[in-house]
DNA sequence: TTTACAATTGAATAACTGTTCAATTGTTAT
DNA sequence: ATAACAATTGAACAGTTATTCAATTGTAAA
């Protein structure tokens, strides 16, 4: 696949499916929580406000479509990212605004 | 701003908006078909398989964000992509799906 | 086995959103 | 002026989704 109109409507599909993970702010700013270090449930929702529960449920539609993956240790699971374009996306977008808003 | 976690949650609400419009896959092949040449309106509508009256209504919401932009010539009206990081974005996007699709 | 802590799950609701259809505006040609 | 083409707009509908609350599961300590 050399440019962006060359991909399928499959692959616009998914990749639209993974923006549309990105596109909530809750989950938004979960994603960019966990994104340099593990973290658990708790602390996640305790670091943005939201109930537990609101955090879980957010974290399993990211879990199905594999950007972030839970570890269990102990009574606590520590969440991380675990996609690699996400990653990449989110540390381009951070690049960009700091390039432009210093 | 030297790392994500230093965002606002303002700037964690702006860009959310972004992939959240990024996030519809109509918007999305939208985006994708006039990332590299401006496009009129009927066409972008032939050749995505849509109504002219959905695509304007996408394009509607995507100038709201500036995402894109509208040039009137003649009886049409040529849009083209006018974010610079969406733009970024996409090729990104476009690349790793390049690399581990070949 | 209890007790307490941590996280997940399900149901229910209110708000949002993508799409369609019909009507309208803007532009060029006859 | 009027006809034809291109795009925008508004209302309306169906489907989706984020959030809350209560109940449940899993884990470790007492």
């Amino acid at each position: 696949m050399t440019t962006l109109a060359a991909m399928t409507q499959d692959h616009t599909a998914e990749l639209a499916e993974v923006f549309h993970l990105m596109g909530d702010p809750s989950r938004l700013g979960i994603l960019m929580l966990i994104m340099d270090q593990p973290c658990s449930v708790g602390e996640i929702a305790a670091r943005t406000g939201h109930s537990v529960s609101l955090v879980s449920h957010h974290l399993r539609l990211l879990r199905a479509r594999r950007l972030v993956r839970g570890e269990r240790r102990g009574k606590q699971v520590f969440y991380s990212l675990d996609d690699a374009h996400v990653r990449s996306v989110l540390h381009d977008m951070a690049e960009h605004m700091r390039e432009e808003a210093p």
